[in-house]
DNA sequence: TTGCTGACCGACG
DNA sequence: CCGTCGGCCAGCA
């Protein structure tokens, strides 16, 4: 392919969907710690706007793994409708309540911890 | 070009 | 306990 190993990774955002992608079915994670795991810890903001990017990219990015530290879906307004996100999670096993995830302590997957290479 | 906003997080009082 | 503020970076008027 033409040349040069273009890394995916070219932008802030291309990174972050690298990060979601790994997530693996059934797990969460939290901006902070995908904004932490790219060395941008204060730019957690950053990383749910790019969120906002992938909805309107053509990406693929399972967006609704991705909640605030709180495991509350935060960003589910921005799905299209308030029960996308709820359903979708619950579709892979993960459940909601009071639009908060449980057991988000043990669903909780850490790109820090599990990519570290 | 400048300025503001935004799906967050952590610290301070 | 609760509210408030700063920081970070990128997109848009």
């Amino acid at each position: 392919m033409s040349g040069q190993g273009k890394p995916a990774s070219n932008s802030f955002f291309d990174n972050v969907y690298a990060v979601v992608c790994m997530v693996p079915y059934g797990r969460v994670t939290s901006y902070g710690a995908i904004a932490a795991y790219l060395g941008t810890r204060g730019s957690a903001r950053m990383v749910g706007w790019a969120m906002n990017a992938s909805h309107t990219q053509v990406t693929g990015v399972p967006a609704h793994r991705v909640v605030n530290r709180n495991g509350l879906l935060t960003g589910r307004h921005h799905f299209g409708s308030l029960k996308i996100m709820q359903q979708l999670l619950e579709s892979e096993g993960i459940e909601i309540l009071n639009d908060q995830v449980v057991r988000f302590g043990e669903l909780f997957w850490d790109p820090a911890k599990e990519i570290k290479h």
